[in-house]
DNA sequence: AAAAATCACGCAACCGTTTGCGCAATTTTT
DNA sequence: AAAAATTGCGCAAACGGTTGCGTGATTTTT
């Protein structure tokens, strides 16, 4: 048939109410058990299949969690991205997807056909240039949730799921030092993203722990962008001190700075060795792989804040802002 | 406000009718440009959107496509998701997500999902196990088309894009050719899959353009899993012949058979040459990488597939089916 | 100035499903 | 056997838009 068959359809052949039909389909208890039967054999042999748009229409919800992030192709937000489907799929909801490109202009944008798409709710990870919240505080005022991750905003009255860099910081700036490493710099990242003091934060800590000196100079900051990082390297290597050890952002940043590195005719992890952050899952491939790196999970970011996102969504009354952070680990290769 | 403002409301406010609301916000020209420019304020003034799910139910349209494919954390469907996306958003279509985790069961019931959700059409990689086409040949019947890409069904009845391996591959043997080797070994993929038998012939294709005599028991074949790769190596390296280069089926191929050798001390790209298919836009960072990779251009493949799918929602009338072949391309590194 | 054409808007149905309420028929209670 | 409770189903409205058609008011034509 070119259209599918419908309740009113059922109800016609079965000379019934469109409303009978549908308490029977729905086993309600004040439908008989007789029509019961006949309504559902005949919905079988039909091959009928409720519209879910009339259903979302009428129920104002669509079972769909839209989910916004900076960039598929990067190895960490597809590996977010599969626990988020994952975790949706296990609780028969549907996926939709936006990628901001790390454009906040756009991410606005998405953020707003989501709305009018009527998502149930919404998962985030921020551009990185995102500074301005207010089209996600517009979704409050229509009921929908949002559960950031990774890429949160600074603020309390939200719901997040986020890696504690502090600690995998630290394991790795301890890792460094017991290998006898004394200047140890690091390349951080924008200033706005929640992450980039919590590493600054695990670099001092790890230093006081063992009674040294921090020196602020060590700390240089990238854009994330290629020429960021190189020119991050450049004041790195330009400082009066001789680094020997480097920590990066992440594995992208560890990426440039490493064939920065190589061009200046530096023994990558022998003259100056590199710790990093696994976004990528795929570090290990690399040529000159970062000695050691901080696991970030993304698969479980993702699949932990879906579960938020939906236990929220089956709670009618309001809850608790939930702050969910998950303890980095260090990892050596 | 709790509930978006809705057309209904606006027209009370103006005492106009609904249907006069809906056409002066849609510019109709039966509408007087006063009450269509009061009505216009209005909507501004009150933040209005049409509610999506209603036009959805109404106009039996969701502007949403659906896309299945076996993995996102590969970074081929990575990066052809990518693509999609990309391509969606420029004419104004939702993505709504599925994988299949390669399980044909899994790829059955996300199909029938998107049909209840009445996406508009939908996109789809098969899983590897995928042998009955029945749950696609269903969505015909309810006129949701179906483009498929790289992994696509042996059938001419569909629309398809893919990339032509037999191009990248001929380019392939012939540089190896060219740089001396004489006794090229190839590692290819399972027999089901399309791009096997296409990587086969570009392989003997080279051989005749060189006028040399092609030896079948220089062909053997992985599953795609590790210890099946090292079974091929292990083949491949017994022959009677010294093979001095190798084609791997793809850089996780690539990975393990790499790996293998360096094991039986062989000198990876220099006492063995490799080529691979670039399924990893990240392989330039393996520490042994192919020396020239064959592109398959995921990205490019969603897009076009996406493009094509779009145009077939805008066309009524049924359209001839589209096949598609993007040339693979030798990448030299 | 009367007839015709045009303009600007309202009425009502429709998309498919759910659900509160009402009511007749049947069964149970006294 | 009459009253009360229960069972099984239908009626109709509602969700928020779109659209074909009708109509009164205004403007144009002759």
């Amino acid at each position: 048939m070119a259209n599918p068959p419908t309740i009113k359809e059922i109800a016609a052949i079965l000379k019934l109410a469109k409303s009978t039909v549908s308490r029977a389909l729905h086993d309600h208890p004040s439908i008989g058990l007789r029509t019961r039967m006949k309504v559902q054999e005949l919905a079988r042999a039909l091959n009928y299949e409720p519209n879910q748009t009339a259903i979302h229409f009428q129920q104002k919800k669509t079972f769909t969690i839209g989910i916004v992030l900076p960039e598929l192709s990067e190895a960490f937000f597809s590996a977010a991205i599969s626990g988020i489907e994952d975790a949706a799929n296990q609780h028969n909801y549907m996926v939709l997807l936006g990628q901001s490109h790390d454009d906040a202009a756009r991410e606005k944008k998405i953020v707003e056909i989501m709305k009018n798409h009527r998502v149930d709710g919404l998962i985030v990870s921020l551009a990185k240039n995102t500074g301005d919240y207010a089209h996600f505080e517009a979704l409050k005022k229509f009921n929908i949730p949002v559960v950031f991750f990774d890429r949160i905003p600074d603020k309390t009255d939200i719901h997040y799921v986020a890696c504690n860099m502090e600690s995998g910081t630290m394991q790795a700036v301890t890792l460094l030092l017991e290998k006898g490493h004394r200047v140890i710099g690091m390349i951080n990242g924008p200033q706005q993203l929640v992450a980039t003091p919590q590493r600054a934060n695990g670099f001092k800590q790890a230093l006081l722990k063992k009674r040294l000196k921090f020196d602020a100079s060590l700390i240089v900051h990238s854009d994330l962008t290629k020429a960021g990082t190189r020119a991050a390297m450049q004041q790195l290597l330009s400082n009066k001190r001789k680094v020997t050890a480097i920590v990066t952002f992440n594995d992208y940043v560890a990426q440039d700075a490493v064939q920065y590195a190589l061009e200046q005719g530096i023994a990558v992890n022998k003259a100056l060795t590199f710790v990093s952050y696994a976004n990528l899952p795929l570090s290990s491939y690399m040529a000159f792989p970062p000695i050691a790196s901080v696991e970030q999970y993304p698969y479980e970011q993702g699949f932990k804040a879906t579960e938020i996102l939906l236990s929220l969504l089956s709670q009618k009354e309001e809850q608790d802002f939930q702050h969910i952070v998950i303890d980095s680990r260090l990892v050596i290769r």
